[in-house]
DNA sequence: ACCTGAACACCGTTCAAGT
DNA sequence: ACCTGAACACCGTTCAAGT
């Protein structure tokens, strides 16, 4: 073995899957998923695409280990936490742990949508869940009523949730076409003009979705702080 | 204007953006999205791919035209339920047109993802919406609560939930990895095998699919209806 | 063992040309 | 006004060939 040989000492850094996943997360990261393409994070890495092929089967398993990278983060960032300490505590463990989970999502915004598509659970997400599941039977949970919460918590549980009043920013609202939503729409009318006073203007993406996403992921725990109450009474 | 200029004796029936629109829900049903190609939908019609571009703008326009399509056959089936009678029916209301949507979502699997992907809300989406927020708002919630409502409900509203726990059809779990998994995730090992008495194998993936949306969407209607009975007592 | 160049079978989309 | 054929710029992926 030479000196050129000692990986340390060379100056062109070996490709390997990590360095792969790695440029495809900041691709994404910076230019969003569709993006991120073979050629385009072979570029990234001053190599062919087909290159890429020595380091990960295929696109979807790319996009597996770029899910793997951000679950790992979640998990890196939770590892710290306080568990519960009393079974009344559960609660605010849960609830640290998701918002946690959510400021890692809210980092990789292109994150949630390919979670969703995954069809097969990463060991690093199954990983995650069970230390959340840990939590609730840590509060007293049955196993029956801990799997029940898991599912109603579903993709709330790693820090997000389809938001389906998208914002549309381009979209100005002009006085007729307010006028014309208010006989269409007369609920939603009315409901833009009464909360939006605080600031925002009347259009659909004036929500706080941080207080949005807490206010929903109180009411589910709240809810499931109340079954386990009823039934460890 | 002769006999055969006439539409109605007209053997080939014209193309229109209707007749396009069914053609890829119908390909999306049987086959899944990705078989929805423009050459695919123009072949369905027996016609060449670049026909569409008459009827349809682009791909995008055609996804939103489907997104359409499904919504408006949600929107006829929740118009012969009854609205609520007083102001407590409200969550009986809100539940019935939820779970419709539901059965619509079934049908058409590949719905939900799609919908998630669209950054513009279609007049139908919002129609929707509009009805379930009178609902929640005939119920005596105010503007305030109601918006919160929707937020905290998200996709449910819609008759879908992200779920995160995948069936894995094609893992049989055999002794080892049971054993393997007791000690890398003993909570959810412990949980499967728990809950896994009824009948059901001891796999992820066993789970009813309908009992967990119920269960969630009690808990949120469940919660939403405490914070309402607060307010309005 | 790892990387490359050329090629293949697909996409969505354009454009000039037909009727 | 509507449809077509050929073409373009992209994809993911294969394969034989290089070192």
């Amino acid at each position: 073995m030479t000196a050129t040989d000692d990986e340390s000492d060379s100056v062109r850094i070996p490709l390997n899957r990590d360095r792969v996943l790695g440029a495809a997360v900041s691709i994404a990261d910076s230019d969003g998923i569709d993006a991120v393409t073979m050629r385009r994070v072979g570029q990234e890495l001053g190599v062919e695409a087909m290159s890429l092929y020595n380091h990960v089967a295929n696109k979807d398993d790319l996009l597996d280990g770029m899910v793997e990278t951000i679950v790992d983060e979640v998990i890196e960032m939770v590892a710290t936490q306080d568990p519960p300490e009393t079974p009344d505590d559960w609660k605010r463990a849960a609830r640290d742990r998701i918002l946690s989970a959510r400021e890692v999502m809210l980092a990789h915004p292109w994150a949630p949508a390919v979670i969703e598509t995954r069809t097969d659970m990463t060991p690093e997400l199954v990983r995650y869940f069970d230390g959340l599941l840990g939590i609730l039977l840590a509060g007293g949970m049955t196993f029956d009523l801990g799997h029940h919460a898991m599912h109603a918590l579903g993709s709330r549980a790693l820090g997000f949730s389809q938001r389906l009043f998208v914002p549309d920013d381009a979209h100005e609202s002009s006085g007729s076409e307010v006028r014309e939503m208010e006989i269409e729409f007369p609920n939603l009318a009315g409901m833009l003009t009464a909360v939006s006073h605080d600031g925002g203007e009347p259009v659909l993406g004036w929500c706080d979705d941080q207080t949005e996403f807490t206010f929903g992921l109180d009411l589910i725990l709240d809810g499931l702080d109340l079954l386990r109450a009823a039934a460890t009474r």
